[in-house]
DNA sequence: GCGACAG
DNA sequence: ATCTTGTCGC
């Protein structure tokens, strides 16, 4: 087994442990292929509940039209603790990947990349596991310093850790709070700032993310089966 | 010890 | 994240 294909069922020393030593794999390197399909990830939950709805949607980055989509009921065992993100939803969002018959050639996570306290946001370490480009798409901070961008869609403001710039914080749409993003792997930040303008229209979060969202919600409020709510 | 803290 | 109605501002 590699360390990227390590165990998710993990305590939570042993779960920073590894987050340690994954961080020494990741790879901030430029696209090698062209990127035709992106797709967006998510999970959604009821409160109190360990069922977990988890989502890929498919879009062709030039239409933004949806191409493919695959969504699984299934049980998270790791609580949520801020920085551990990954622990609770990828084994939920590798399930998904299994099902997707239609393969996208780079994530964007709801979350972040390396803009984390040891750069192993969950968009790194889906990275890492799938071993694919990654961004990390957060809607608020995490950690790190900056200054709020212009009020300008498009104007970005670096995201600092100490000397280290571990994202961009972008205004993708006037008069909204900005988004967060960072690089997941194998991919560098401009690139990461370049591929999500691609995927934002009139709305603050990018296509993928409001696609993905909308599905798994979807889901779960229709969802009668046996791992529903009483 | 205190405050911060993705989803 | 989820729970929830109206309301302020561009």
């Amino acid at each position: 087994m590699s360390i990227a294909n390590h165990s998710w069922d993990l305590s939570i020393p042993e779960a920073i442990a590894l987050q340690k030593e994954l961080r020494t794999q990741i790879q901030l390197t430029r696209l090698d292929k062209e990127i035709r399909y992106v797709a967006g990830t998510d999970i959604s939950f009821n409160k109190f509940s360990d069922t977990v709805y988890a989502g890929i949607v498919v879009l062709d980055l030039t239409t933004l039209q949806e191409v493919a989509r695959s969504i699984v009921v299934t049980e998270t065992h790791f609580p949520y603790v801020p920085g551990l993100l990954s622990f609770r939803e990828i084994p939920a969002l590798l399930q998904a990947w299994e099902q997707l018959t239609f393969k996208p050639d780079l994530l964007i996570v709801d979350g972040h990349g390396i803009a984390h306290p040891r750069r192993l946001g969950i968009a790194t370490h889906l990275g890492l596991a799938l071993d694919m480009p990654t961004i990390g798409c957060g809607k608020s901070r995490l950690t790190g310093t900056y200054t709020l961008p212009d009020n300008e869609p498009g104007s970005t403001s670096p995201l600092w850790d100490r000397q280290d710039q571990i994202g961009i914080v972008l205004r993708s749409k006037r008069n909204t709070l900005p988004l967060f993003i960072s690089p997941g792997h194998k991919i560098t930040f401009a690139e990461s700032v370049t591929i999500v303008q691609k995927c934002i229209t009139k709305y603050r979060l990018p296509e993928t993310t409001r696609k993905v969202h909308d599905a798994v919600n979807a889901l779960r409020i229709a969802y009668k089966g046996p791992a529903s709510p009483a």
